[in-house]
DNA sequence: AAATAATAAGTAATTACTCACTCATTTATT
DNA sequence: AATAAATGAGTGAGTAATTACTTATTATTT
C-alpha cells in the first residue's frame, strides 16, 4: 500500500462521507489527495472499486467496535454493550459514509449488523424476553437512531441519553 | 397545477427517494414522466427547485402525521402516537426521500421534526421525567430508527415491535 | 389574440474512464 | 558486478457520454 494509495483512500472516505458517493466525483478525489486521476483508476480499477476498497477497511474497523462487546459471556454486559457503541463512536467518517450509503444499497450495511442481530437474539432468549425478535429489531432500530443522531445532530446531553437508555432496559 | 407539472413532482419524488438527489438526473426524470427535459426547469427553474416543490408538498404529508397527534391534550395520548409514528407511516416515498436527505443537508429533516422535538420536551417535563431533554432526544433517535428500520428492511413483526416500545415507556 | 404549456435542439461543463507514456525500482541474465 | 529485462507507480492528455440548463419555436388554452 503506497502513501498516494493511502491518501486517495482517506480522502475518497471523507468526501464520500460528506457529499454522499453520487455527490463526490473521481476527479474531486483526485485533486483534493494531489494526485493524478488516472491513479485512481490504475489501484481501484474504478470508482466502485475504490468504495470497495475502503469498505473493506471499514469491516476492520466495526469488527474493533463489535468484538470486545460480542465476545462477553453475560448477556445483560452484551446489551448493555451494544446499546453504549453509539455513543463510544470513534471513526464518524466510516459510520457516516456507511448509514448514507444504506439509503442506496443495503449491501454494506447488512453484512456488519448481522453479527449484532445474532447476538442480541441469544441475549433476549437467554433473558426470557416475550418476544426476542422483536425487542433485536427495536434494539437495532434504537442503535441506528442514536448513531445517527451522534453524527449528524450532536446532541450534547449524551451521558444522560445513555443513562435514560439503560434504565429502560433495567441496566441503570 | 398542471397535469405534467405533477406527473414531474411525482416521478421525480420516486427517483430521488430510490436513486439518491444526486443519482437522479432530470433527463431520466423527463424520460420517466414523459414530459420534454425543458418543461422541468419551465416549471421549477433549476433542479433544487424541483426538490424544493417536492419538499413543500411534503410539508402537508408531515402536517397530516403529526397534526393528529400532537393536539391530544393527554401528554401519555401524545407519546403514544409520537411512538406509533413510524408504524403509521404511509407515503414511503416522502420519508424515504427526506430521511436519505438528511445526510446532505439538514434543513428540511430539522424543520419537520421541530414541533415534535418541542411536543416531547412537553411531554416529558409534565409526566416528570428526570431529565426531559435527554428523554427526547432519545425518542426522536427511537423513531429515526424505526421509521428507518420500517422503510429498508420491512420486518414483518411490527405490531410486537410496537408492544415492546410501548411497554418500555409504560404504556403498554 | 394573448398567454401559457410544451417541445426540440441546442449549450458549456463535468462525468467516469482510457491511453500512451515516463521514471524508478526490482529481478534475471550475462 | 555489470547489464538487460520486467514490473509497478504515477502522470497528462485524451475519450464519449452525460450533466444541468437555455433558447427558439410550436401547440394549446383562455
Amino acid at each position: 500500500m503506497t502513501e498516494k494509495q493511502q491518501r486517495i483512500l482517506e480522502v475518497a472516505l471523507r468526501m464520500f462521507a460528506e457529499h454522499g458517493y453520487d455527490g463526490t466525483s473521481t476527479s474531486k478525489i483526485a485533486r483534493e489527495a494531489g494526485v493524478s486521476e488516472g491513479l485512481i483508476f490504475r489501484h481501484f480499477s474504478n470508482k466502485e472499486g475504490l468504495l470497495n476498497a475502503i469498505m473493506e477497511q471499514g469491516k476492520q474497523i466495526a469488527r474493533a467496535a463489535y468484538g470486545p462487546v460480542l465476545e462477553q459471556t453475560d448477556p445483560r454486559a452484551v446489551l448493555r454493550g451494544v446499546l453504549e457503541l453509539p455513543f463510544n463512536m470513534q471513526e464518524h467518517h466510516f459510520w457516516r459514509l456507511l448509514y448514507a450509503l444504506k439509503w442506496q444499497t443495503q449491501v454494506y450495511d447488512h453484512s456488519l449488523s448481522a453479527p449484532l442481530k445474532h447476538a442480541l437474539l441469544g441475549v433476549f432468549t437467554r433473558l426470557n424476553y416475550a418476544d426476542p425478535e422483536a425487542e433485536t429489531e427495536v434494539v437495532l432500530a434504537l442503535i441506528d437512531g442514536l448513531a445517527t443522531a451522534i453524527i449528524l445532530r450532536k446532541p450534547h446531553n449524551l451521558q444522560h441519553m445513555k443513562q435514560a437508555i439503560l434504565e429502560k432496559y433495567h441496566l441503570g
